[in-house]
DNA sequence: AGCCAGGCCTGTG
DNA sequence: CACAGGCATGGC
């Protein structure tokens, strides 16, 4: 798979340049695959590798400010994928119809690399949450038990994301009350899998897909969806096809129009149809289906 | 008001 | 394999 070198230009101790064409912020921060970015109006503020960072974008790409001085800004290059060769996603796409609608009304939608455990963490929260609800999750679980960061001057304070042992400190009472129902003991059981090491994420990392998706689905809680979630936006795994009810619907009605395709049908296309860059694929139907596509938003989704 | 949410688990045909 | 019900909580 082809890569790029990312072209970076710091221009202060707290700020760099990152020449990049085709991603926008706005989009990818907001796509339903990360939870702690907030719009402030001129920009996108979040934590990356326990670093604030407040990034907007510029004329031939992205403005990063950190709020401490950054010596190596190779953690958030790596974040944001910046390695990727975009054209080279974009034209491995299947030349569908479908596909030729998400990537024009999705201009400049990009994945994220993001760290495995917070991804791990985001996606148990997120079986039937709204988008929005998972935010008010993982925003309250930073506050109540992550580590005080260093903010920006005349902002909000900020906290890093919890890391496993606050977790399990923090226990199942506490973490309900972050609004997390049901899901308060697989957080929990995660947090001390990790924890003890029982769980490496780290291990993960040189495993086959399959392998180290039949090691996150030990956990209770973690069926194929979330794993698939966390092997694409945290270990780029561009093989893990997220099936979640969008997609569910969405493959059905835009490629199977007036048919009733079964779920192992529709798997079994989606691991097949969508070429080296799947994954990729999947975010931009994903997307182009929630935002664009109103008419696939109840169970019964017709063809348009 | 009521349906449903980037699901999973358990139990049943 | 397919489907049903339950699960907490709240957005729209």
């Amino acid at each position: 798979m082809t890569s790029i070198e990312p072209r970076v230009e710091v221009v202060s101790p707290t700020r760099a340049r990152f020449q990049v064409r085709s991603f926008d912020l706005h989009t990818t921060l907001s796509s339903g695959q990360t939870f702690r970015w907030r719009s402030t109006g001129t920009g996108w503020t979040g934590v990356v590798a326990g670093r604030p960072v407040i990034l907007r974008p510029t004329e031939h790409g992205i403005e990063a400010e950190a709020s401490v001085p950054v010596a190596d800004w190779s953690w958030l290059t790596q974040y944001l994928r910046l390695d990727d060769d975009f054209e080279a996603v974009m034209d491995s796409f299947p030349d569908d119809e479908p596909m030729r609608a998400a990537l024009m009304s999705c201009c400049g939608l990009r994945l994220i690399r993001q760290p495995a455990w917070e991804c791990l963490v985001s996606f148990i929260c997120s079986s039937t949450k709204q988008i929005v609800q998972i935010e008010q999750c993982i925003e309250l679980l930073s506050q109540r038990f992550g580590s005080p960061l260093v903010s920006f001057p005349g902002h909000e304070p900020v906290w890093d994301f919890p890391t496993p042992e606050q977790l399990v400190m923090a226990g199942e009472t506490n973490l309900r009350a972050c609004k997390l129902g049901f899901r308060a003991p697989y957080v929990l059981a995660a947090a001390k899998s990790v924890q003890t090491g029982r769980l490496n994420l780290v291990e993960l990392e040189s495993m086959t897909t399959s392998e180290a998706r039949t090691a996150l689905t030990t956990l209770p809680g973690v069926g194929p969806k979330i794993a698939d979630c966390v092997l694409l936006f945290a270990y780029g795994r561009q093989d893990a096809f997220p099936l979640d009810v969008w997609m569910l619907r969405g493959l059905a009605a835009l490629y199977f129009p007036r048919r009733r395709p079964s779920p192992k049908r529709l798997r079994d296309f989606a691991d097949t149809h969508f070429g080296p860059w799947a994954g990729y694929a999947q975010q931009y139907l994903f997307h182009y289906a929630r935002r664009h596509r109103p008419d696939l938003r109840t169970r019964k989704a017709k063809a348009s």
